[in-house]
DNA sequence: TACCCTAGCAAACGTTTGTTTCACGTCAAG
DNA sequence: CTTGACGTGAAACAAACGTTTGCTAGGGTA
């Protein structure tokens, strides 16, 4: 998808019928304009970045607030790390850093429901939080998660590229969990959890986690 | 500045030029052509993101490397949250998140010696930290910071506007240091630490608590 | 056959883009 | 006073933009 890659102003409707192998005038004839074709754009993204081999589950009633959290992350950390369909990804994080008033509404939609489910999450792990912390640790966790998204060409910039690329969904899963629940005090710190030893490289996911996914582009 | 508001594509010279209140072929005459105008705009942004009233300080030698974390911790927020020159962090932002071929000189030159110099506190307070780790729990530091300024437009859409404006770059400052130093162990955990006394039960949770909802369509 | 409707295409539309041109004003040096 | 370089503003430029137009098939209906 251009507009993933180039950004709404930046793609033009030529490359975008050249790429699709349509005519210009479809455009028009299908959508109306550009703009709508772009909403539709977001709209099919949503569906596509929603939809997936594990959705956000709802826990069985007996579920331990630590282990939603352990999976909530895992379940991001996949989503944005090695998205199923990544220029769908791609096209909502734009929208995420400058949300236009086009794709306001569909940003709500995706986000919101996943933003309270953290908030509840961590509710219930810190019953005593004040909405000010709570809303600064949800912060924390979503913060750590993106930035491997939103930074990586900075982070691939500075340090060694093979590093960063190295840092698969799995590790890093792994990582803002401990760094997390440590700092929630719900795990022992860590550095000391790591210095044991007990931390095996071998449990790394294959990278293929859905290997029949349709991967057409939008 | 034109271009933090709009990207290098959406800006014109039309519009630069009527905001500066010069002629276009000034432009022209002056950079040559608008991308080497846009190159000397971020060169520009640098200079102003750098400076300031406090650099980077050098400290003494017997500092204390949780110090140095801290007061890292306080001014990179401070750079970020509320900038001396906001259009020219605006500007070096986007770059950040899109990197163009023209600005990543100067991005590398401003990030750099931060990102080192992070690394550097970590491992001294981590001595026997793998790389690796080390490399993630710079990433969870600055993953927290940057989320602020990155993703704060869509922050205010899903929760309050106001308590996300309530968060001012001392509490930000002030959790993410406590967070970090609570999940690297070098601090009590976080919201023990925390828990002076505000046992308040009531805060407003705007009707996210539906755990079964058929609403919730995630 | 005659008619209508939809889908699709090439070409052209008017506008806006970044850039260039050129005449004019300014001002110090000769 | 003349000269020439410098800076500036309005206009013009080709190219590219999003959009519209007019036309051609093709299939269903009466």
């Amino acid at each position: 998808m251009v507009f993933a890659k180039k950004g709404f102003d930046s793609a033009t409707v030529r490359e975008i019928c050249r790429d699709a192998d349509v005519n210009i005038a479809a455009i028009s004839y299908y959508f109306g304009d550009k703009e709508r074709l772009y909403v539709e754009c977001l709209k099919a993204a949503h569906d596509c970045a929603d939809a997936g081999p594990e959705s956000m589950p709802s826990w069985p009633d007996g579920t331990a607030a630590v282990d939603k959290l352990r999976a909530f992350i895992g379940i991001m950390v996949g989503r944005t790390h090695a998205p199923a369909r990544p220029t769908a990804m791609q096209l909502l994080m734009r929208e995420f850093a400058h949300p236009s008033a086009a794709g306001q509404e569909v940003i709500l939609q995706y986000i919101r429901p996943k933003a309270f489910r953290l908030r509840d999450i961590l509710h219930e792990l810190l019953p005593g939080a004040d909405p000010r912390r709570l809303l600064m640790t949800g912060f924390s966790v979503m913060g750590q998660i993106l930035f491997y998204r939103q930074n990586r060409p900075v982070a691939e910039l500075i340090f060694d590229k093979e590093a960063v690329d190295a840092l698969d969904a799995a590790a890093v899963a792994d990582h803002v969990t401990r760094f997390t629940l440590a700092a929630l005090g719900l795990e022992p710190p860590y550095p000391l959890a790591a210095a044991g030893g007990s931390r095996k490289e071998e449990e790394r996911t294959p990278e293929s986690q859905s290997p029949d996914a349709p991967r057409n582009q939008i």
